[in-house]
DNA sequence: CGTTTTTGACCGGCGC
DNA sequence: GCGCCGGTCAAAAACG
């Protein structure tokens, strides 16, 4: 060993401290833009609800979902609806599905995702062996959201999280290490009468990397009835930030406006906060 | 010791 | 009125 190669490895040292706090840097910045993602995801997924409305078949072809773990389908529904008798909440609470697959072994019913929860009851309702279990947001005093989670009775493996209310204090937006997080993905909401197997391509996805500090955003939009070439958008953003957040938070923006399917990575993206352990 | 989880009791809506 | 059911309460236990 000569002392060359000390001074070498000395620096190899260096180098991976200064990447390390590079990307803690970097990790801060995601944090902030998944915050600005967040405040937008209700708008968002109005939005997405309307596009398959509108797209109707069109969409259902290559919008089925795909059977994976870690699939999250996404509904919402409001209580303006048709004048049911069952519509006696308050016509403010909205209420937030989100199916989440999740590991067959694991039983519990903890769904990580960000805010601070306190569970305060568990049931065992009559069309569903597994209980479902209520909690609480705990992040302020006041705050008025609540979350139901269950798994479903026809796939014990998909976990049913369904959020009322909306928060009254500012979401966390800590995107912390996924340390051994599965990919997650989200099947889109589709009619209960069609369940195909069939492949769900996802049409965008983000992909926040912790092992390297490179976001990819791949905008990459799947035809739909579309022939010829069809435009490629990915934006890749490196270390160096050479677009700026705001940029890049319009080209989310502008994207969502052409891609119907953006709000699949936008959820993809919160829903990697659902599975840490 | 403060916070969270557990779990049986309780409550209100609904159908019969 | 009664029973069923989903949702909530609250005391005790567990946890950090």
């Amino acid at each position: 060993m000569d002392s060359r190669h000390h001074v070498s490895v000395q620096e190899k040292v260096m180098d991976l401290e200064a990447e390390l706090e590079r990307m803690s840097r970097e990790n801060e910045k995601l944090n902030v833009m998944l915050g600005l993602m967040n405040q937008d995801c209700n708008s968002l997924r109005s939005r997405l609800m309307e596009t398959e409305v509108a797209d109707g078949d069109n969409n259902k072809e290559s919008m089925i979902p795909r059977k994976r773990k870690g699939a999250i389908q996404v509904t919402e529904s409001s209580s303006s609806e048709d004048s049911n008798k069952k519509m006696r909440e308050s016509p403010k609470s909205k209420v937030s599905q989100f199916c989440l697959r999740t590991d067959p072994s694991d039983t519990s019913l903890i769904l990580r995702d960000g805010c601070q929860w306190r569970k305060y009851g568990q049931k065992v309702t009559r069309d569903n062996p597994s209980p479902r279990a209520y909690y609480r947001c705990s992040m302020a005093p006041g705050c008025p959201v609540k979350k139901k989670v269950q798994r479903r009775a026809d796939d014990s493996s998909i976990l049913v999280a369904a959020y009322e209310g909306v928060h009254t204090h500012p979401l966390p937006t800590s995107l912390d290490a996924p340390d051994g997080l599965e990919s997650l993905d989200i099947i889109r909401p589709e009619p209960l009468a069609s369940a195909p197997s069939t492949p769900f391509l996802p049409c965008s996805s983000i992909s926040l990397s912790n092992s390297f500090p490179t976001i990819t955003l791949d905008l990459t939009q799947t035809s739909l009835n579309q022939e010829g070439p069809r435009p490629e958008r990915e934006a890749r953003v490196s270390s160096n930030y050479s677009i700026s957040q705001q940029l890049l938070v319009q080209i989310l923006a502008s994207s969502l406006t052409r891609d119907p399917s953006f709000t699949t990575a936008l959820a993809d993206t919160i829903s990697r906060n659902f599975f840490r352990k």
